[in-house]
DNA sequence: AAAGTAGTTTAGAATTGATCTAATCTACTT
DNA sequence: AAGTAGATTAGATCAATTCTAAACTACTTT
């Protein structure tokens, strides 16, 4: 029952964003838009669909991640050379990089206060504003 | 006259960051110090020494760039998956970052109003609050 | 100044995350 | 059921970076 709503909803992202509904995408959607937001690379999610038994290869990943950024679904986040995450809150928002660990957290947008941004150079548009706030376990 | 003061400077700087002033940490640190702030990557900068008749090859720059960093002459600057630039200002302030063209440009701290940044987590510290605002081309 | 030592540079190999290619497969239309 | 556009995939390729280990050099000690 469970099973089947979350096969309904993932085959309603998929329809509403023009995406053919594979085997694939379906499994991909489901284990990044069921629970919470997520924050998440490419080899992980990969990771994750095999060990779920999802057969996946690691290119259809990296396809289906950037189909459903380009469809607004994700957004994707740079905080670390090499390395790209995506995350599945596409709201306004900002973040906590625990650069040991090489994980994100989101800080809801009026946990900090952000007035005055420069107004693009002319010419240009402000694709988006970051605010990343990165922290490192305490030595001692 | 000009390029023994260069030299100097270069010398002093390496010096009291406890770096022996090799022939290519002092053109290096020449080519990124003289002059204004500025944004650039390992390549870039091999490139230009590569140009100025410097011999130098691209892991001593590898190298120089993060024994830069790591003694507090440069910060990373991450903004694109896959690559990083080295920041000569090490002050705090921000930075405007055009898309298209992959370059870097300063804002000044107090050219943004930022306030009531939420406090680390517990057993963490704040290593530093990045503000990236993406621009990009307008269309038409 | 010569010798010794620790630090530095380097070519080239290796690694990593990501993208590309072109052959196979599948969802949808007719 | 057949046809077609779209999707998946293994494997090759790519770009940025790091690693390795041999040659070199700045500095210290005689
Ligand atoms: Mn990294
Ligand atoms: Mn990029
Ligand atoms: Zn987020
Ligand atoms: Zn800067």
């Amino acid at each position: 029952m469970t099973g089947s709503r979350n096969f309904a909803a993932a085959l309603a992202r998929l329809k509403s964003a023009g995406l053919r509904p594979t085997k694939q995408r379906l499994a991909l959607s489901k284990l990044l838009f069921e629970g919470g937001n997520r924050h998440i690379t490419a080899e992980q999610l990969h990771v994750e669909a095999r060990h779920q038994g999802v057969g996946v290869s690691l290119a259809t990943v990296y396809n289906a991640l950037h189909q459903f950024t380009e469809t607004g679904m994700l957004r994707e986040v740079v905080v670390d050379a090499g390395r790209s995450y995506f995350d599945t809150n596409v709201d306004e928002h900002h973040h906590l990089f625990y650069v040991d660990e090489g994980r994100l957290e989101d800080l809801p947008r009026d946990s900090v206060g952000l007035s005055d941004i420069p107004a693009a150079p002319i010419g240009c548009r402000v694709e988006r504003v970051e605010l990343i706030i990165r922290v490192r376990r305490a030595a001692g």
